[in-house]
RNA sequence: GCCGCGGUAGUAUAGCCUGGCCUAGUAUGCGGGCCUGUCAAGCCCGUGACCCGGGUUCAAAUCCCGGCCGCGGCGCCA
């Protein structure tokens, strides 16, 4: 390896490494220049590290390849580190540098301020948006999600699957799906793993988690949405009721929130983005019926949603407020949503079939996770089917699993990037997506 | 899909409403120069832009029409 440290731990270590040789690896973020002392500012996704070049004291092969450097040219230092006065205390005196990439050509785009850019701009040239590291600590962020939700379900007794993402049908509706050649016929790109965790749940494995890619063919133009996203499932048997459902998906929050106070990457995301954990009152996440909702948001806030309809994106942040100012809470549970809303796989209320076992849930005012129990009982899910207008013979296929054998199951799907989005309380989700794929985008 | 807003150097912007003072200003980048302790280094010189097409007018970055592209709201959803 030509690189044997990260930046930050170089740093962190400062007090037992002065005084020794060290070789740094990085982009050069910034070159100051006064003639016969030379400031190299070095950086990588962990941080900064001037590199201090001076004539009469650097050797002058040394000094001459200094001068091919531009900036976000990729080089190694070798030289004693040593105090000085700068931001991070330390300094290299450079005894030895090696040049292993220049720019061919001038920067589109300058990493150190491309926040400041607009976001098509630093979507086009996301390769120099990420080494601003305000950017790439979404993505150590990200990854901080996703580790947090593969260790609780984990630790839950929940084993993870892989689902196919090539699918003979769409889930729900046909409407929504890209269709794509496989061989000789046409196939889609799943809109969500739904059948297949249900299939494992029902094959034995009880509980399943997943993370993987989805893809909704939707031609939506707003902030909250990526026509490829990853979701983060759940699916679980022998629960009760759907409350059961809900307090998983509640105990993963509760402990992503706590380890976001714990952890050094997540804690440091939130800093640079002026975000804070999120608020859980200890009594638990708070629960409204869709139908005390309608009426909340009529008396409260003079808001009408037709009983049956679902909530629009402001009712959603008006009940985030609701949640705020009455439980102190950043997220809210509506559960008991209308059947009409909801995908024919849903489970209904028995003595009130227009209502179904079903819940969102709210996160300062974005709606971050779907779930609720589904119909295990073969009858009533061909009832369903009939009830939507779908044909059974589409969803034969899935039918099929629920004959030999179903436990009452339910299960959830979380939107990575939306978590992430309002975790750090970014503006578009697109910025929570490394290369989002929207409507018009497919490259890079 | 429907509706609204926008497009000025590589980037971010001023100018547009109220046409002429625009030879299009500023910052940053880029090229060159000065500088032995900078830290968003500083100073000097230079470079570089009105999305495309048509129209109105003596005169268009500015007003009008069409196209292309972008952004956002709604719907739908994670």
């Amino acid at each position: 390896m030509l690189k044997k440290a990260f930046i930050g731990s170089l740093v962190e270590r400062k007090s037992e490494l002065v005084g020794s040789q060290v070789v740094v690896c990085g982009w050069v973020h910034r070159i100051r220049d006064l003639g016969k002392v030379k400031f190299l500012v070095l950086r990588d996704r962990t941080g900064f590290i001037q590199a201090t070049l001076k004539a009469g004291v650097t050797p002058s092969e040394v000094l001459e390849e200094a001068e091919r450097i531009k900036l976000e040219s990729v080089v190694c230092v070798e030289g004693l580190l040593s105090e000085a006065p700068t931001r991070e205390g330390v300094e290299v005196k450079v005894e030895n540098l090696k040049v292993l990439s220049i720019p061919v050509e001038p920067l589109p785009l300058e990493p150190g301020e491309s926040d400041k850019a607009a976001l098509p701009v630093r979507l086009k040239y996301r390769w120099l948006d990420l080494r601003n590291p305000k950017v790439s600590s979404i993505f150590e962020f990200e990854a901080f999600v996703a580790r947090v939700f593969r260790e609780y379900y984990a630790s839950q007794g929940f084993v993870e699957i892989f689902t196919p993402k090539i699918v003979a049908a769409g889930t729900e509706s046909g409407a929504e799906v890209f269709p794509v050649l496989y061989f000789d016929k046409t196939v889609y790109l799943a809109q969500s793993p739904q059948f297949y965790k249900q299939f494992a749940v029902i094959a034995g494995l009880e509980r399943v988690f997943e993370i993987g890619p989805v893809f909704r063919a939707e031609p939506h133009h707003t902030t909250r949405h990526l026509n490829e996203y990853h979701s983060l499932d759940i699916e679980l048997g022998f629960i009760e009721n759907y409350h059961d459902v809900m307090s998983y998906v509640e105990g993963f929050f509760r402990e992503l929130a706590k380890r976001m106070e714990e952890d050094n990457t997540a804690r440091k995301a939130l800093e640079v983005h002026g975000a804070e954990p999120p608020r859980i009152p200890a009594s638990g996440i708070p629960k409204v019926r869709i139908r005390e909702a309608y009426e909340i948001l009529r008396e409260r806030y003079g808001k009408v949603i037709p009983e049956g309809e679902d909530l629009d994106s402001e009712a959603e942040k008006l009940m985030a407020s609701y949640a705020r100012e009455e439980y102190d809470s950043d997220f809210v549970f509506i559960i008991e949503y209308p059947w009409r809303v909801r995908p024919f796989y849903t489970m209904r209320i028995d003595f009130e079939p227009e209502w179904t076992y079903s819940f969102d849930l709210l996160f300062r005012g974005l709606e971050v996770v779907t779930g609720g129990q589904r119909e295990h009982r073969y009858e009533r899910l061909v009832e369903n089917l009939e009830s939507k207008g779908l044909k059974k013979d589409d969803f034969q296929f899935y039918l099929d699993f629920f004959k030999h054998g179903a436990p009452p199951h339910g299960g959830a799907g979380m939107g990575l990037e939306r978590i992430v989005m309002q975790s750090l309380k970014l503006q578009n989700v697109r910025e929570a997506r490394m290369l989002p794929r929207d409507t018009e985008r497919v490259v890079p």
